[in-house]
DNA sequence: ACGAATTTGATTTTT
DNA sequence: TCAAATTCGT
């Protein structure tokens, strides 16, 4: 054994070392949380390159830039010099594309529109066809459309189902709308599967040839594949059948983006002669951790059982907190982390806070910044979703492929030339009727009927633009961007512009333009540099790549983005009833199970201190509502749950709270809303002069109702309630705390309360 | 045609 | 709450 390799096996388990020196078939890794699986995949790379494997034979794909690089870098540290192609599996989709494009009708120059520019053309078409939406929206209509663009359905393909208008109205759209896409050659994201996917399918040459470059396929996260990529993994893996996947069935959380668990699940069946190996040994987290995350998951069923134990030291107990409100929570956790770094204990990179959505964050943000911790918060598309990056970036889009009618809508006319709405939709027409692109309309602008004289000149001169920022499109990224942003008059109107905001656009800009001299620096070794080059990684690459690692800052950001990372001490907060298990997903059983498994992912970041926190009352669009701690608290061991009540010390409060809720009926918004006045508003009058829960709390008022008993309201009686006066009670049912009442309010009409938690009193008391 | 002002309306997660 | 869409005034 040469001493590279014995070093390669050091410090390994068995299984692990089992996986590491696997070289032909089918492997299987089944690795839990916090298992080595990173280190696993990545040796095992270097294992393959010891074995004579020549390094362009080996294909890594991953779901995220960020696992990409982080794969990279650990295999370059390992194999210094090798180039080992890591990529996502959209980069390698266009990769694939901007070779094999053409035969699925795609020029090789095409866009790549992002989630918005794609909900533009969408828009455009509903438009255009005339079709009735009937009432659903753009949003809805995209959704279906991708969900089946991530089963393989072409729009070809796609039948409207009986019964389901919104199927019908897709089966109008999805062709008009993929057909749209083609003329303006441009791919959205989910194309960039199903193309690959369909190309390998009726390319068998192709395929044969693919399969022959890419040996040796690894793939990270298999749990989360849809159907496109499952079919683009098996077509590279048929004369080499080589493929590799990791995964963990509990760790699937992108179900609602076609991921199909059943691709993991059934892994041994399309694969008979594969090899599983389980990684099940934590390194990462404390027993207590490990425990609650680990009967907290064995509440799902569609799972492979792991039996996940660690070495580690038994260590603190995870706690679980109740915060009156969410600046509470905010400001309590900011305030122990501030604590614990002036203590000397602990440095900010120690520290992670998760929340289910990105609305979470802004309390926390506010509360670290008062307390003066440094955050930092991951967060996609930020910079390259700007309006004012986005539209620089049109110009280049457009030079690059001058079909592409959404950059011309969207740098046409910014900034402002004159060029109106009346103009375009002209334009329009005439690129319609002559079935050409809005820039070919604009340069026969002059011969177009109806268009007035100003916009045929600033026409022309536009489309003279975009010429010469094509002729430089072979000089660096650094000077078409300068250009486009000189000549464009962009900057200068920004520059003229007194709004404090266009400052900040022009500084936006400037560091646009150091990011792509960045670029120019970095391809010219790797010589695959380009404005195309340049634009697809605008595309497809989002700032979470530049998430600095190594700045000593805490951490903010979504559970779906804490995947594959760790930190000393985790801050879960928001564990409330239609947060974390979400309200659009909890209704399903597999919808439940998913934000299970993300519950689970967050916890098991944690390696020795977890917080969980929910509030009392939080915050929500504005209005603010009672919160309900979320069930998955209950399904955790009660026993190794440390409970701290923030406000009260009750440590009562929990179990009554929870208890005093029916779960299994339906969320009633009403019942459980406070209902806090607002700002009188001309539909409601009748509240204005009413006092607000706090000064009922303050007055004794709110203890007195507290002595009425769900028991003594009944059907038919007045009742009074502090902000909608007097009603009657027109329906009751349950018993107890889960008591209901609805009641018909002669202001404010008919509402629905649970009475232990209202503030009804009857009329005569 | 443009920008300001107002209204509305919609809200998960990401490539 | 906040951003997008629409209306309104210039």
């Amino acid at each position: 054994m040469s001493i590279v390799m014995s070093a390669l096996l050091e410090n390994l388990n068995d299984a692990q070392r089992e996986a590491v020196l696997h070289v032909d078939g089918p492997l299987l890794i089944l690795a839990g949380p916090g298992s080595g699986k990173t280190r696993v995949v990545t040796h095992r790379v270097a294992h393959l390159l010891e074995q004579g494997v020549r390094a362009r034979q080996v294909l890594a794909l991953t779901f995220t830039n960020k696992a990409a690089s982080e794969m990279r870098n650990r295999i370059q540290s390992l194999v210094p010099g090798e180039a080992v192609w890591v990529s996502t599996f959209h980069r390698f989709g266009a990769r694939i594309l901007r070779e094999f494009g053409e035969l699925v009708g795609l020029a090789p120059n095409f866009t790549i529109y992002d989630t918005a520019d794609s909900r533009q053309v969408l828009k455009r078409v509903l438009e255009a066809e005339k079709i009735h939406v009937m009432g659903y929206s753009p949003d809805r209509i995209a959704a279906a459309i991708s969900s089946a663009k991530n089963k393989l359905i072409t729009a070809t393909d796609y039948q409207a189902r009986r019964g389901s208008p919104l199927s019908e109205i897709v089966a109008q759209v999805y062709p008009a709308y993929q057909q749209r896409m083609l003329q303006s050659a441009a791919v959205d994201f989910d194309d960039l599967l199903m193309h690959v996917a369909s190309l390998l399918y009726h390319n068998p040459e192709v395929r044969g040839q693919l399969d022959n470059r890419f040996r040796y396929v690894l793939v990270d996260e298999y749990q989360d594949t849809n159907k496109a990529q499952y079919v683009i993994l098996k077509a590279l893996s048929v004369d080499h059948p080589n493929l590799a996947a990791t995964g963990d069935p509990d760790q699937s959380i992108y179900g609602w983006r076609g991921a199909d668990i059943t691709n993991i699940l059934e892994f041994e069946r399309d694969f008979p002669q594969v090899r599983v190996v389980r990684l099940e040994q934590n390194y990462r987290s404390t027993k207590c951790i490990l425990r609650v995350a680990d009967q907290l998951i064995a509440h799902n069923t569609r799972r492979k059982k792991k039996s996940l134990f660690t070495d580690n030291e038994e260590g603190r107990a995870v706690r679980l907190v109740a915060y009156g409100d969410q600046d509470l929570e905010a400001a309590g956790i900011a305030e122990e982390i501030h604590a614990a770094i002036e203590r000397g204990e602990r440095r900010a990179s120690d520290f992670a806070i998760f929340y289910r959505t990105n609305a979470l964050s802004r309390s926390m943000e506010r509360a670290l910044r008062a307390a003066g911790v440094p955050y930092q918060m991951v967060r996609g598309q930020e910079f390259y979703g700007r309006k004012e990056i986005k539209d620089v970036l049109a110009y280049c889009q457009l030079a690059n492929n001058p079909h592409d009618d959404v950059a011309f809508d969207r740098s046409v006319n910014s900034p402002t030339r004159g060029i109106g709405k009346k103009s375009i939709e002209r334009l329009n027409l005439h690129a319609y009727r002559h079935g050409t692109s809005l820039l070919e309309a604009a340069r026969q602008s002059p011969s177009i009927d109806g268009l007035q004289k100003r916009a045929v000149n600033a026409l022309t001169s536009y489309v003279q633009l975009i010429d010469e920022v094509s002729s430089l499109a072979t000089d660096s990224v650094e000077a078409v961007i300068g250009t486009v942003i000189e000549k464009s008059g962009y900057s200068k109107a920004l520059r003229e512009s007194g709004d404090v905001e266009d400052q900040s656009r022009l500084e936006n800009i400037e560091e646009l333009l150091t990011d792509a001299r960045q670029f120019d620096e970095q391809s010219e070794d790797l010589s695959d540099g380009g404005l195309e080059a340049y634009l697809e990684r605008t595309w497809l690459v989002n700032e979470t790549d530049d998430w600095e690692t190594e700045a000593d800052k805490v951490t903010l950001m979504t559970l779906h983005a804490t995947k594959g990372l760790e930190f000393p001490v985790v801050y879960l907060i928001a564990l409330e009833d239609g947060i974390l298990p979400h309200e659009r997903s909890r209704d399903t059983a597999e919808g439940l199970e998913e934000e299970r498994r993300l519950a689970f992912v967050g916890i098991t970041r944690a390696e020795d201190l977890l917080q969980m926190s929910y509030v009392r009352m939080r915050d929500y669009r504005g209005q603010r509502r009672m919160a309900i701690p979320s069930s998955f608290l209950m399904e955790m061991p009660r026993d190794e749950l440390e409970m701290v009540d923030a406000r009260s010390n009750d440590l009562d409060f929990f179990v009554d709270e929870y208890d005093a809720y029916d779960v299994d009926e339906p969320y009633e918004e009403p019942s459980t809303q406070i209902d806090l006045p607002k700002p009188a508003t001309p539909k409601t009058p009748i509240t204005a002069h009413l006092k607000t829960a706090a000064q009922l709390a303050g007055s004794g008022e709110s203890a007195q109702r507290a002595r009425v008993s769900p028991d003594e309201f009944a059907l038919g009686m007045t009742v009074v309630h502090p902000e909608f006066g007097p009603g009657k009670i027109t329906a009751l049912g349950g018993s107890g705390s889960a008591r209901k009442a609805t009641v018909q309010f002669a202001a404010a009409g008919e509402r629905r309360f649970v009475l232990a938690h209202s503030p009804l009193r009857p009329a005569s008391s």
